[in-house]
DNA sequence: TTAAAATGATAGTAATACTACTAAAAAAAA
DNA sequence: TTTTTTTTAGTAGTATTACTATCATTTTAA
């Protein structure tokens, strides 16, 4: 059986849903590679309207702006990554275990679950690691936040801190601690790759790795006090 | 007795070192007002130019764009804090107690050690919560990291670190979690300001706080062992 | 005092970030 | 089937951005 992943994007992304016509899905799948390609600061309608044979004022009938193009992309991988957390925790119990799914999950784009033809998702798992940050580090944060447009980042985070909870209803910051375990798998990946001196992780050393390192530090920190 | 704090800057950050001239000071000074006012993205040498009553050309001889700018701006900030954490952990022996104050500090800009004129030290600790990381997300920033552009964070990091490794030498991710420290203090401020439901901090809450939060994460995670 | 350096003023260019208008094609209604 | 409506593509244009170049004037340093 033939099963593809549709994710339900949030009707303020766009002006016209991209997933609906095959200039649309164009613009998703060469917006990511040029992203990925040149930086999202680099990337211009002009740009990716000459790659994909269209015109500047094709691609602006589908996104406001490059922006807007940025928080498609990234909402859908939050989206993805919360669908893969469900996926491989559905039949545990054990909170641990999902927190540990969770970690692992993050920190390795590796398996899929389930592709979409048009969305490469380990070069959206680059992007979201060099350029995610920035769909939320704007001065219209608050306006793209009522629009609900940080849904899916909350949502995951939210699932996670449930699991925290879960494990340990005492510990006092389990939104805080899953949306650390997010960013921190995502930057220290980044700083591996571009600044790694800022981490202890060595090619090729199974032993030290940011799943390790982030279980680690989870695990420590919501562990229950014995009681007594 | 006077003191004020002079910090040397990478020469390779401006073309014209604004501290040596009254228009260099103005570019600083304002172009943090500005960034903070109108963030990052928006801000242009323009807008600059006419703030302090000079033209485009004259932030350009100082500036080869307003990515350097920021980059000035950031490298400062580090500088400043890794002084600040110098000075306050100079009478200290323990390990532990120079980790919190690291923590401290990074969590809150209060305290002034000591205070350019033309510098203002807590519009800096928002823009660099708000536009820090984009110093480094970048395209270029391998050829930024060859130019030391990043030495500052790396600086203060690598101080964190080895207060780490010397209250547990066995602690196997010395540098991973100090980055992640520093990466954490301020997006959990950033989050708790626009994202609140990613954090876990009330305001006016005393008890819990982006400090206990830090600290519970931090010394849990590098407690030594038990012998035995 | 003279030379060098810094600043100011003006102008110019290619690219960016759009908007508006028109033409063509596809879909729906008659 | 033909006509009408709607959707989509393409062209053109504009204000702003991100610079660079030139030259006169002022400030500073030798």
């Amino acid at each position: 059986m033939e099963h593809s992943l549709k994710i339900k994007m949030n009707r303020k992304l766009f002006l016209r849903n991209p997933e609906d016509s095959d200039l649309g899905r164009r613009i998703i799948k060469n917006g990511i590679t040029l992203i990925h390609e040149i930086g999202f600061e680099a990337l211009t309608f002009k740009k990716l309207s000459n790659k994909i044979n269209t015109t500047e004022a094709g691609v602006y009938r589908y996104f406001e702006n490059k922006h807007r193009l940025l928080l498609y992309v990234v909402d859908w991988y939050w989206s993805w990554q919360e669908y893969r957390l469900v996926f491989h925790t559905n039949n545990m119990t054990s909170p641990k275990e999902k927190i540990k799914m969770a970690i692992k999950l993050l920190s390795d784009p590796e398996d899929e679950v389930c592709s979409t033809d048009y969305i490469n998702e380990k070069l959206l798992y680059e992007i979201v690691m060099a350029e995610g940050a920035k769909s939320f580090l704007t001065k219209h944060v608050a306006a793209d936040n009522k629009d609900k447009l940080f849904k899916p980042y909350k949502d995951l985070s939210q699932r996670i801190a449930a699991s925290i909870k879960e494990y340990n209803p005492e510990y006092a910051y389990p939104n805080s601690l899953a949306s650390t375990i997010i960013g921190t798998a995502h930057f220290q990946k980044f700083y591996s790759n571009n600044l790694p001196s800022l981490t202890d992780f060595a090619e090729g050393n199974k032993e030290k790795t940011i799943v390790s390192f982030l279980e680690k530090l989870v695990f420590t920190s919501i562990e229950k006090k014995p009681v007594g």
